[in-house]
RNA sequence: GCUCCCUUCGUCUAUCGGUUAGGACGCCAGGUUUUCAACCUGGAAAGAGGGGUUCGAUUCCCCUAGGGAGUGCCA
């Protein structure tokens, strides 16, 4: 009998205030593969846990939000989610246990009072110590804080950042339990990771500091503590913090814009994480090579030509329907059959000119033109030209008796014309081009005939040649 | 102020003491070309500064500088 390996239990732990932005859905995303990545032992597990706590900023709403992103990204998790402000219970009976332990003990220091305390802690550099610490009865409600060490340091170890040394003078008595009753955050986090049995708490490391409190507490109560692994937060592109007005959009903002669920993944897989000079890696790849050595400890900046250069080779490597199905939301019209048939014969060359789906509207233009169009302006230039509707029309003849309808066949049709009439291609392709496209970003003219149809291309030119007849 | 973390091309990164410091995005040049792209080839571009340790440091240690986080009866 060989030994299983111990599960691995991971969580997300949102604050309900907003949408799921894109740090946090990075954070959740190595949480999330962490737990589900081929390696991870049997029956390893990935959990949701609301932090809602704050009442004043709670939002029903946002924790749909926060769902529905990390549902749109890719990201699953087991079970349903926790609600830590439903579990307030349990943790004032923790507080309690910690108190009859000794391990904590009542402080009535409060308000104005406790403010000049810690501010005259803080000038003198001196760690901050109720004066309840040691016994004594106070009037009123009183708040439970915890009977940290003194001396001595606390020492994390952290799958990213290494060892990381606190002195205890730094970490003062922390509040487990207000004057209210209520919980504090600190308590919350580590009473609830413990019973939803999470094994790595993987978070940002703006949380670094608080593991070190957290362990104490973890400490006081002879509770194991979990492996900590803290993430660099990503910045924006000027460095600084990300703010709202560099990308900290919640994902449904990204997927507006045109990524790809897998695109996006991707990008915010490679902000911090690496597996030697990988950049493409799909979903079943990342789950397959991800492990927490290959994050960096340092801040990764947003760079969005990047992220959306990323994205682009997962539009090439869509399947032709699939790509059509998928950028149709992005058209802003709806598709006749048609129209839908020119895209899935052009997909080959519209794909790869694109690098997020909103692009489409650019790259497929010129199929989704609609009788009658105008062909103005700069793009009108060779339809004036000697001779071009001369060209036009003998063309227009013989593509009607053309068989082979293929881009080759196509071409090297155009180019035995303009050898026959003798002049250069030059004066047969642009009259062509503008007749079919109005001078729109398209391919090949053989690839562009070929993706218009016969019958649809013989219309354009019909609308061409009548409108210049006169 | 104090505590903690971070620092390789403009950006994301590789390197786990010995490399012409590699890749990607972006940029520039050339090629291809009937439009716009795509594509191909090439190029410029980095170890924050200063001390150590070592035969040898981007890599290990220290200091400085810069950036970030925390210092709440917020989360």
């Amino acid at each position: 009998m060989t030994a299983q390996p111990k599960p691995i239990v991971t969580r997300f732990a949102p604050s309900p205030t907003g949408y799921l932005h894109i740090g946090g859905a990075r954070t959740a995303l190595f949480s999330w593969l962490y737990a589900r990545r081929a390696k991870a032992p049997q029956g390893s597990k990935f959990l949701l846990r609301i932090e809602d706590t704050d009442r004043a900023r709670y939002h029903e709403e946002a924790v749909t939000a926060i769902l529905d992103g990390l549902t749109w990204l890719g990201i699953d998790w087991d079970g349903e989610p926790i609600s830590q402000f439903a579990r307030a219970d349990r943790h004032a009976d923790v507080a309690q246990q910690l108190l009859a332990d000794g391990k904590a003990y009542r402080c009535w220091l409060a308000g104005d009072a406790l403010d000049a305390a810690r501010a005259e802690a803080r000038d003198n550099n001196i760690r901050f110590t109720s004066p309840y610490r040691d016994g004594g009865e106070g009037e009123g409600p009183a708040s439970i804080r915890l009977k940290a060490p003194l001396d001595g340091d606390t020492v994390i170890e952290d799958a990213v950042q290494g060892a990381v040394t606190f002195p205890n003078q730094s970490l003062d008595d922390m509040v487990l339990l207000r004057s209210d009753g209520t919980p504090t955050y600190m308590l919350a986090v580590v009473v609830d990771d413990h019973d939803m049995g999470v094994t790595h708490v993987i978070r940002g490391d703006d949380h670094l500091i608080n593991a070190g409190r957290q362990q104490q507490i973890y400490e006081a109560l002879d509770w194991d503590v979990p492996v900590w692994a803290h993430v660099p937060l990503i910045h924006g592109p000027d460095g600084k913090k990300l703010s709202k007005r560099h990308g900290a959009l919640g994902v449904e903002a990204y997927r507006d814009e045109g990524y790809l669920p897998e695109g996006l993944m991707n990008g915010l897989l490679r902000m911090g994480w690496s597996h030697g000079d990988d950049e493409i890696i799909p979903k079943n790849k990342a789950l397959e090579w991800f492990d927490l050595d290959g994050l960096g400890k340092a801040p990764a900046r947003l760079d969005p030509d990047k992220l959306a250069s990323i994205n682009g080779h997962f539009i090439v490597d869509m399947p032709d329907d699939v790509f059509v199905e998928t950028i149709t939301p992005y058209l802003n019209q709806g598709l006749s059959d048609d129209q839908r048939l020119m895209l899935v014969r052009g997909a080959r060359f519209l794909k790869p000119r694109m690098k997020l789906l909103t692009d489409a509207v650019t790259a497929a233009g010129f199929v989704l033109l609609a009788r009658p169009f105008d062909v103005g302006g700069k793009a009108a230039k060779p339809l004036r030209k000697e001779g071009a509707m001369d060209h036009l029309s003998r063309l227009r003849e013989a593509l009607e008796k053309q068989d082979d309808w293929s881009p080759t066949a196509l071409d090297d049709r155009l180019q035995a014309y303009a050898d026959e009439v003798g002049v250069g291609f030059g004066q047969v392709g642009p009259p062509l081009r503008a007749a079919l496209t109005a001078g729109l970003p398209s391919p090949s003219i053989g690839e562009t005939l070929h993706v218009l149809g016969r019958e649809e291309a013989i219309a354009r030119l019909d609308q061409t040649l009548s409108e210049h007849s006169s």
